[in-house]
DNA sequence: GCGAAAATGGAACATACAGTTCATTTTATT
DNA sequence: AATAAAATGAACTGTATGTTCCATTTTCGC
């Protein structure tokens, strides 16, 4: 076992993404029901950080013996030392955000007030990414995209609150060579540039409670005229649901009142550069599509 | 036993938050040793949750016996259940995004590439906030705030990738009874509207690199004839960060070539109501600068 | 198809663990 | 100050845990 110990010329993981490095590695070389076992590892750290080798065998359906000889395989000396690998993953772990903004709007103690103004944004912020990326939903996302890509022309609508996302996505299609069309109210335009869409077209309607009139009312007329929608808004209530092809129901945290937007342009610019991808896919060169 | 489980009103916390709540409300009645103990406990969670009994003990510097008993106190049968609330936390928290990073860009086994590329910019997101929460200076924010506060009217300055942020900051400032100006390019008249500042207004100028002309031109301007300028950029070499008043760096990730907004979003948003609660605070009732 | 080597299942084992018990000390009450 | 009650320390105990061992099965080379 010594003598094992010698010839492993590479230090044993102690962080988890080396871990997982080494295991994907080996993959091809390791027998059945120790494959088993290290797949089922990969895919479940939270059990085999907490569970004992016992539940996690069973878990896992094989022996408890077999557990140690994963261990064993990759270099450890037994069961224990490899699941202190996986306890130091959830260790390293920051501080979940959710903790952190129960922190910030309870005692002032640390920190100025106005840090803790920032923190608080930036803890709803990542509260509404976290939501965002368990809920949403991947056939949704792909009829969404599969939709936009068909268009002519983007037309995109939000008002107030909304309106800086719907900015950043005529920003981001511009850049990538697709067609868009902001409807801004300031031009006092709208009613003439929507009269222009055709069903061969799409819109991109974002509107949140309280729902501005405008982008409602926009985007039913456009619908009504066969322009597909697809909206982003917070509720299956929304009016723009009703009426929309697709639609993403985005939960955004708020702070003061204040709505993050994070999860929003996060899920925005998903869309467009998927677009993008699309169609560099349909129109260049396939390998396009596939870039690192 | 059974009797006292039944004379517990509220039900015995399951989640951490809930735990932390109950601790800090018997803070007061407990004995000296169960409080030492309870004070260990909230101080380092992660220890709790994976060390033994005795581990744990010595740590806290009190005897095995004393957890069971301080688990007991608080309603639970044992120590075991009560460490089930500690580890529930660790499980709960979302998988780090650096972590997740990581993985989007790696190989592409699970989930429609639509949804990775949505998966790549939360995860973006998330680091950008991250780092952020860990950099930002308290003392430049409470300069920045301050010298905004002293405005008669906020300039705001951005153009293309940034210009959603100032975006954002009008419609938050306009909201909250804050005179702004945004300075667009398309109106055309940006040069009209920046000769009225004076020197007892203020200026938020946001560029990233490659900055925008317009933007770093007109700070400049605006700076020289005497307006002090905040300015939100990418780094020390920023033209905007040489004659910025107060300036911050942020340091977006960014997927796919499209940074993320997330945290210059929070920043901003921190800024503005930041000045809005010390307004608040000065013109109106003193209490109001206190508000929960 | 035979023999050796590796892999596997399952039971046995030593141990480290949470929880209990009880004697002692501290705190509160009268 | 005396007494009762609560809190604490420390040894004890049953149990559940990680690990080892060995018989059996499977895999691989010849």
């Amino acid at each position: 076992m010594d003598d094992m110990a010698d010839t492993v010329s590479e230090a044993l993981p102690r962080d988890f993404e080396a871990l997982r490095t080494l295991i994907l590695d080996r993959r091809e070389s390791l027998p059945k029901r120790i494959a088993q076992v290290a797949a089922y590892a990969l895919d479940n750290p939270d059990e085999i950080a907490f569970g004992t080798a016992a539940s996690i065998a069973s878990s896992a359906g094989v022996q408890p013996s077999t557990l140690i000889r994963f261990a064993q395989h990759l270099g450890y000396d037994g069961f224990t030392s490899l699941q202190q690998v996986f306890r130091e993953r959830l260790r390293e772990r920051t501080t979940s955000y959710e903790e952190r903004l129960t922190v910030v709007r309870g005692d002032a103690d640390d920190g100025t007030s106005n840090r803790r103004i920032v923190d608080g944004f930036l803890a709803a912020a990542s509260k509404s990414i976290d939501v965002m990326s368990r809920n949403i939903d991947d056939e949704t996302l792909d009829r969404a995209i599969d939709l936009l890509n068909g268009a002519e022309t983007i037309y995109i609508l939000a008002r107030r609150r909304s309106y800086p996302v719907a900015s950043y996505i005529a920003y981001a299609l511009g850049k990538l060579g697709v067609r868009s069309q902001l409807i801004e109210s300031a031009s006092g335009l709208s009613p003439e540039i929507i009269s222009f869409a055709t069903p061969r077209d799409a819109v991109i309607a974002i509107s949140f409670s309280p729902y501005a009139s405008a982008t409602v009312e926009e985007a039913r007329v456009l619908s009504a005229n066969g322009v597909p929608v697809v909206a982003i808004t917070d509720s299956a209530f929304s009016p723009l649901a009703q009426f929309a092809r697709v639609w993403f129901e985005v939960a955004e945290a708020d702070f003061g009142g204040f709505r993050s937007l994070a999860a929003t342009m996060a899920l925005a610019m998903g869309l467009t550069v998927g677009v993008a991808e699309l169609r560099r896919g349909r129109k260049g060169r396939k390998s396009a599509n596939s870039k690192a």
